[in-house]
DNA sequence: TCATTATTGTGAAATATTTCACAGGAGGAA
DNA sequence: TTCCTCCTGTGAAATATTTCACAATAATGA
């Protein structure tokens, strides 16, 4: 039986919010003030969770604090986070690369936040030799020849996609056989990719479009 | 009644497919493929268009070729981009701002695509007058103390939020008492706004998150 | 012209998601 | 301890979304 869409998304965003909170415990109706969501929603997601399998492994004793009814208290903050992450395999690093090292790709590299996000910045990738020399990075930067090598060999599966528009499709015929399962997609381009390989498109255009339906009282 | 809100999504995803094709006519078998959603739902989401009204002030003679069965022709392409964003309000240009304008928030000071977004650029505000000095750019800069009253002034109702993480309380405490009814928030912060102010959070963590989540298999 | 074929548009059925509502258990007060 | 209150966890009901399936209709070709 697996967990809704939906469910995955909102237990991702109530990962982040759980990461930014110093309080030891927080209950569904405080979760619903924060994330926008109804606390209905919020505790039906959660009953997704193996949040008692959590408690027992880290701390036998403190399956009785951690989770079931809680009384007024609600949930530990802190296991309520491990169990969403462990239920999405969140939880050991998975590598990635930046494909593009242009104004955005470049920012990406001096990010601090990957090792908390749960991700490892493997590799970066350009056309452009110059760039590369100016960069500084501890992130190890290649060639575009070396793409499809590198990703093999460090097993890599996810990418982000900061190239120029132009590039982007030669790029993904070289990075899918190579072993790329996952992109997220900066370029202004849709992407045709086989049925197995996960795009995310972040697009600021898109975002201001939907946003503005919203203005208007459409939808 | 109302448009679904995943039909919304879809449709403003089909009207970026639609703006980059050269062909005139498509079919929904062809969206489906370019798209990745299945063509029922495809021609269910099209099902809530007032395509018929698009074609028929437009051009009263087209009628007959624009919409309503074409038999195997499929949709006018040019027809269905206009009657999406005519249907969801996207015709007219809306003005928006770029608050802080650090690495990415300058960037979007030189992106050419917000015209044909349909949205324009009215505004940049940043903290340091320095910073303002060294960039240049065609839209009016401002420093952050005017945020308030240039919102104001010119109707601003969208804001990109490019600031430090720490600086995003202050900011929605600003903008919104001005105006701001959208935010497209582009920190990692979780925002704290009133229920009829719309965000969407751009988070690259949570991206990888999600695609994490599919290739576990997890969902 | 007329049959054939491809494709739309959409109610109705199937499925998925959200909301409801309440039993059950925990904390707190006296 | 005992009662009271608050909050979780979750089936069941309500609602929303997606998929099905097919009548209607236009293009094509004989």
């Amino acid at each position: 039986m697996s967990i809704p869409q939906p469910s995955t998304d909102r237990l991702i965003y109530l990962a982040r919010i759980l990461e930014g909170l110093t309080i030891p415990t927080i209950n569904s109706k405080e979760l619903a003030a924060k994330s926008g969501y109804p606390s209905d929603t919020i505790r039906k997601d959660l009953s997704f969770l193996d949040l008692y399998k959590t408690a027992q492994e880290d701390d036998p004793e403190s399956i009785k604090v951690v989770n079931k009814h809680q009384g007024k208290k609600g949930y530990s903050v802190q296991a309520l986070e491990k169990s969403i992450k462990r239920t999405f395999g969140l939880d050991k690093p998975r590598p990635f690369c930046v494909i593009g090292l242009g104004r955005l790709g470049s920012a990406f590299l001096n990010y601090q936040g990957f090792e908390n996000d749960g991700f490892n910045l493997a590799a970066g990738f350009d056309a452009s030799v110059n760039r590369l020399e100016v960069l500084s990075a501890t992130v190890p930067l290649y060639p575009t020849f070396k793409m499809g090598e590198v990703i093999q060999r460090k097993n890599i599966e996810m990418a982000l996609l900061c190239v120029p528009p132009e590039a982007s499709a030669k790029v993904c015929a070289i990075i899918i056989p190579a072993g790329i399962k996952a992109i997220v997609n900066f370029t202004p381009v849709i992407l045709e990719v086989p049925k197995e390989v996960h795009v995310r498109n972040v697009h600021v255009g898109d975002e201001l479009r939907i946003l503005a339906t919203r203005l208007n009282g459409t939808q």
